[in-house]
DNA sequence: TGCAAGTTGTAGAT
DNA sequence: ATCTACAACTTGCA
């Protein structure tokens, strides 16, 4: 009777049955996939599947709080706005390849349509999802939308391998004219019938629902994910049409906290909540108005092909999560010891000693972001620089924390900083102590993120183990009982380091004569 | 083959 | 605030 019914529908209606299966990209405007959707198809089923880890990309973590509450939100604003063009998100629980499949068959689809992934895990999983709605005979569409342009088309202008510097990066992309312009919300969407809803809709679900405890307040980051916050902070940043254009990345504090000297758009790029050529067309439209504009590496628009360039060479090369196999990655004896899983502990959980270094990994924790330079001073604390632990070490702790965790940037910029790839002069180390202060003398940072140190003295708030014991115990703080003495001492670790990175380096200079 | 440049170092001198 | 030494990497281009 079932099939009978079906027949009888695909008599009368030329049109699509439209599942739209939402991955990133988690908004109305700006989708292309949503969007020929809702020219096309008779009905249209917007759908997201949580996984149970929320992201299982490879290195298998459960991701922290304030990430999952990010997604739920986002889904959550996802739900309204869809529910505002007269439809429904629909949020199954589950792995997408096993629960796909059978909502298909239950929907008699005709098409499936979701944004392309460039990233390994998400294109192996959008090809088995493809796969399977081919055997049941549906079409499948898969647009790129999530970067500015087609990483295909990138490579097929490339006419040899894909750039490993920026600068022939960019050079590139000068070859590619614009990206496609963005696209409008869909007006409307036809509603998802009675019966399908009354089986299929769940609102979605809380952070409890997950298994997760709610954070305290001071826990729980300040950046709210979603479509309508993303594009609220959008119009926000660029009420400042000077500050836009003339924007010099290395200007910026990694310290202020208050009010971040940067866009903090970076986790809703990542999720897709805002469109990453929206961006760019602003950015192009603020540039012409204020007449005078910053230019890459370091300007705005030099950040967003900071992350296309990284887009595409996760994309490219093989194996990028890592280093084995990793063919720009350089190979390096990393201390995979106990003691070195203890001083990866003692990192991730702010207690290396440094007080710059653990306010850093504490406002990461708090927040699930950090600046990108106090990411650079944690990240060359980690390697290189102090405590010689792996980057994918570091990378795990970053895609468990940041709300804005994105698989191709946080390889490329952890490869970056342990002189992996990319760059190289592993002579250049920050300190853990003056760097900090360089940008914030008085320690207000540290303060704020290190109650236990707020007491210190400015002179001794970057070193507090120098301090006289008069001076801790006025403080109300003794190194050694209520905040950890140094974990290594940085000037020995720095010298011990860089002639291991040589040692390192040496290797290839051999292999290339 | 040689030289300049590379998104964002530090410490110390001027 | 701007300079230089540090000890010296790689890539890209002439």
């Amino acid at each position: 009777m079932v099939t009978i019914k079906k027949e009888e529908e695909k008599g009368s209606h030329a049109s699509e049955r439209c599942l739209v299966w939402f991955r990133k990209g988690l908004r109305v405007h700006d989708n292309p996939a949503l969007l020929e959707a809702s020219k096309s198809a008779e009905a249209v089923y917007p759908v997201f599947v949580l996984d149970p880890s929320i992201d299982p990309t490879e290195n298998g973590v459960r991701v922290g709080a304030n990430r999952a509450q990010f997604l739920l939100e986002s889904l959550e604003d996802l739900d309204q706005s869809l529910q505002g063009l007269g439809s429904h998100l629909l949020c199954l629980q589950g792995r997408p390849e096993d629960v796909l499949p059978p909502l298909m068959k239950e929907l008699d689809i005709t098409r499936l349509s979701f944004e392309f992934d460039t990233e390994p895990y998400w294109k192996d999983q959008g090809e088995k999802v493809a796969a399977s709605a081919k055997q049941m005979g549906a079409s499948v569409h898969c647009p790129t939308s999530h970067t500015l342009f087609d990483p295909e088309h990138l490579m097929a202008k490339c006419m040899m391998d894909a750039p490993k510097s920026y600068g022939q990066f960019l050079k590139l992309v000068a070859k590619c004219g614009k990206p496609p312009a963005p696209l409008d919300a869909p007006s409307s969407l036809p509603a998802v019938p009675e019966d399908v809803l009354s089986r299929r809709y769940r609102s979605v679900p809380t952070l409890e629902d997950l298994g997760y405890e709610r954070p305290e307040e001071i826990d729980r980051t300040p950046f709210p994910g979603g479509e309508s916050e993303g594009l609220r902070r959008l119009e926000d940043q660029f009420q400042d049409i000077r500050r836009i254009a003339m924007f010099e990345k290395p200007k910026t504090s990694p310290t202020d906290f208050v009010v971040p000297s940067t866009t903090v758009l970076s986790p809703y790029l990542k999720h897709g909540c805002v469109s990453s050529r929206v961006f760019y067309y602003k950015l192009k439209d603020a540039y012409k108005r204020n007449g005078r504009h910053a230019d890459p590496p370091v300007s705005l628009l030099g950040q967003l092909y900071w992350r296309e360039f990284f887009y595409l060479c996760g994309y490219a090369f093989p194996n990028f999560g890592r280093m084995e196999g990793n063919p720009i990655c350089r190979q390096i004896p990393w201390d995979r010891s106990e003691e070195g899983k203890e001083r990866l502990r003692k990192w991730a959980n702010a207690q290396t000693g440094y007080p710059w270094i653990d306010a850093a990994m504490t406002q990461l924790r708090q927040q699930g972001w950090l600046h990108h330079l106090a990411r650079h001073a944690v990240a060359c604390f980690l390697t290189r620089g102090d405590l010689w632990v792996s980057w994918e070490e570091g990378r795990k702790v970053f895609d468990e924390l940041l709300i804005d965790a994105d698989w191709s940037l946080n390889n490329a910029n952890w490869m970056w900083l342990s002189c992996s790839s990319f760059f190289y002069q592993y002579f250049r180390c920050y300190s853990p102590v003056a760097f900090g202060r360089k940008y914030d003398p008085q320690g207000k940072y540290i303060r704020k993120f290190l109650p236990v140190l707020k007491h210190f003295p400015k002179e001794f708030i970057y070193e507090p183990w120098k301090a006289p014991i008069a001076v801790q115990k006025k403080a109300g703080c003794i190194v050694g009982v209520d905040y950890p003495k140094p974990i290594v001492d940085h000037a020995e670790a720095v010298k011990a380091n860089k002639s291991k990175m040589a040692a390192a380096y040496a290797k290839y200079k051999k292999a290339k004569a």
